[in-house]
Order: structure tokens, then sequence, then C-alpha cells
DNA sequence: CAGTGGTCTAGACCACCAC
DNA sequence: TGGTGGTCTAGACCACTGA
């Protein structure tokens, strides 16, 4: 095929884009169908499909059988953020890792660790505390539960040496996660563990994961003050 | 074609991923090329590329040309999240959104506003504080900065009827942004209009926007003790 | 129920980059 | 430089849903 009627699914989207931004488009507008798109650009409709994929993907526009194609009147920013184990994430800033095991336990599992998995009633956990630093300096504080009756093994693993956060991404994939971020003041275990004030504002991660509908583990990691997590682009 | 010999990129996709979920496919391992899953499950090609594709921007999976596709070694967990403008934000928690003006001055810009747009010499700008209320209780508290050379008609806008935040949004979309999240101690102005008592922990939400390479404002919204951000999914 | 986006196919060529 | 994923086409049918 000559190089001039060939089109990329990124130039169609760029200018698509283009018209959004200058308005041509207007927020609520309804745009022409794929087809005819296709068609004032010369390219098959499969192209044009790609791009407003991708422009759905970003937020800008939505898409509906039948109902078309609509720039979203409110648009909203959408921010995808990468979420390593810690051990990565402190070598990635060039500091060195450590890891301290605070506590084990096996317990009945609270209500609030109940309502995090959506189950009903307590079974017994694993619950785990543990310390990660960079450089030597506390970096984020982890409490963890993890359940027993889905990975029996994970009460033979020996967890002075390798954090549970590493052993479980390496050795239990789930299916589902959730994720949220909060913010909390420094008390108690987590002030004392990570050497802040008490009352020091501190950036909480929550994150519990299932493999089908069975609970794996759910984490609340509260990091030291100053972290600061930026998204991806 | 016989329905027994169409396939879904979701089904694809689906076996795909249980097969690394059960580690026939393990961390680090290549996978076939896409021709020969096509093969084994009897379908086209472009049909196995659509499932890669979803594994790969889940984050499950890389893909290189020539070098194949690969089981992510080190697993991320990716979360994406949606910020909206905050009157729709406080209205969909079925709320009641309130808006107060605090100040608006025109000064030049600090070196820490023009690090974050990544300019070098200070210019300008409008320096905009305001509360988001959800059922008149203090939501939001923003503290905003818009360039003045790349939209002076921002100047002649009424911000005590309608947020910086929402005149934006609907006048001037961005092609760029960047966002941040982090947790600071309330206090001065965020603790007073928050009506936070002094110190408590505050959910900090930091965006940059720019047109091009042109900025277009930038903003740091602390919100109210308890707030929550969940990903979607 | 009919219009629109979503998917699938088969085949071709392209572009990147590991070998 | 050859192998692999990425893209594009043309055409067909499907599935959701709003008019």
């Amino acid at each position: 095929m000559n190089l001039d009627t060939r089109h990329s699914w990124t130039d169609v989207r760029d200018k698509i884009r283009a018209r959004i931004l200058d308005r041509t488009y207007a927020p609520g507008d309804k745009l022409p169908r794929d087809e005819d798109i296709a068609r004032e650009f010369g390219c098959a409709r499969t192209t044009v499909h790609r791009a407003m994929q991708d422009l759905s993907l970003a937020g800008l526009v939505e898409r509906k059988r039948k109902g078309g194609t609509h720039v979203r009147a409110d648009p909203v920013t959408r921010a995808t953020f990468d979420i390593p184990i810690t051990r990565r994430e402190v070598e990635q800033k060039g500091a060195k890792y450590n890891y301290q095991l605070i506590s084990r336990e096996i317990e009945q599992s609270p209500i609030a660790i109940m309502a995090r998995f959506g189950i009903q009633s307590a079974v017994e956990m694993l619950h785990v505390k543990a310390l990660h630093l960079a450089d030597n300096c506390p970096y984020i504080f982890e409490d963890r539960w993890i359940d027993i009756q889905s990975m029996p093994e994970v009460l033979d693993v020996d967890l002075t040496g390798q954090s549970a956060n590493e052993w479980l991404v390496h050795n239990k994939p789930y299916s589902r996660v959730e994720v949220s971020f909060s913010a909390m003041n420094a008390e108690g275990e987590n002030a004392q563990h990570l050497s802040a004030p008490v009352g020091s504002a501190l950036f909480v991660i929550e994150r519990t994961t299932w493999i089908g509908t069975a609970p794996i583990t759910t984490v609340q990691a509260a990091a030291a003050p100053g972290y600061r997590l930026t998204a991806r682009n």
C-alpha cells in the first residue's frame, strides 16, 4: 500500500484529541460514527476504533453501543500508580534495603479485617507486623493479615529473612486487588517503629488481595513522614 | 462461522492468566509466540494480541518485539484512580455541594511553584484559595496557582460563584497532567478553613497541568480528616 | 428493532531489537 | 539480520441499548 494512504491509529487519535482540545468537539458533544471518521481520514474502521479505545481509556470520551461516542462533559483526571514491592521501591531510589520482622502471631480475624475481605465469620489468620528500611532509616511499617486456610504453607515460611510482602508476591499471585490511600496521625507502634514524632502525618496504603473469592492478604502500610506517591506520566 | 470455533479475546486472556497464576508460565518465563498460542487455541493471531495487550496493561506480562512475551518477574500492583472535579465528587456521594472563595491575588510565582511547572523565571500568576464543602462541612481546601500569560481571560472570571477548578475543567483542557499524593499535618489556613484540629493528618492531592509545554494550573488540595481515595475496580 | 460500537478473521507489511 | 510483536485492511457478524 502507498505510504501516503497509510494511517496510524496514533495519528487518528491525535487529530481527534486536538479537535476535542480546541472544542471542535465540545464537552458533551456527540462525535461522528467511527465509520464516518474512518471515511474522512481514509482509513479502516478498525484503525479509528483503536484510536477511540485509547481516548476512552484516557477518560476523554465515552463510548456506548448505539449511543455513539461522546466527549465527556465532566472530564476526570485519571492517574495510574505502580505499587511495587517495597524492596524494589527502595532499591530503585538507590538506597540500601533492610527489613525487620516485628511480630508474628496467629489470631482470630477482627471485624475490621473481615470487612476488608468481605467475609462473614472470623477465621484464624497470620498477623504479621514488619518494618522496611531504606539506608537504615525506617521507611514503611506494615501491619498485615494473611489467610491461613487457603495457604497453610505460609506458616512454614521464615519471615525473619524475607518479608511476607516478597514471599506472597513471588508465591501467591492474586486475581483481584483493592487499593486505597489515606492519611493518619502517627501513634503507638507506627510512631515508635517509624521513629516519627507522635502526631506526624503518615501516608497510608491499604491493599487487599484475593484469588478468586478466597482472601489472600490485606495490609496497611504506613510510610514515614515525607513519603510521596507520583503517578506514571 | 461455527460458534464452537469462535473465541473471544477475554477467553484467551483468562486462560493465559490462569497459566500464569498456576505457574505453568512462571515469573520470568518466556511465553510462546502469539502465533503459536493462536494455533493452540484455534483463533486468529489478532485475538491473541488483544488478550496480551490487556495482560500487558495490567502489568502481568512484558512484551518486546523480537524479545517475545515474558511473565513479569517482579509484579507490580497497578491501580488507577479517577479524580473528578470536586463538585461532582461531592454530589456523587449524595451530599450538597458548596463553595467559598477565600482569597484571590495576583502574585509573582514563588520558587516552589516554578519548580512544579518546570519553568525557570518567575511570572505573574493568579493565586486562588478556596474551600469546597459537602453538606456544609469543610471538605477540601485548595491552594491554586493559575498561569495568566497563556490565559489572561481567567482574570475576568467571577470566582465567587464558580470554582476555578470547575471553570478550568470546562474551559481549559490540558494535554499533560502530573498527579501526586502525600500526607501533611493541618496547620494555619488548612486547619482553620477545614475546621480541623491543628496537627490532624490531611490527605493531599497535588495536580499540575500543561497545554503543550505551557503551564495552566497547579493546585494543592488538602482534604478534611477521614478522606480516603479508592482505586477503580 | 435498528443503529452503533465491539469483536473476529485472514492476510499483509512494518518496526524494532536481541541474537 | 531475522524473528517477534505491532499495525493496518476489508469484510463479516455480534451484542448492547437508545430511539
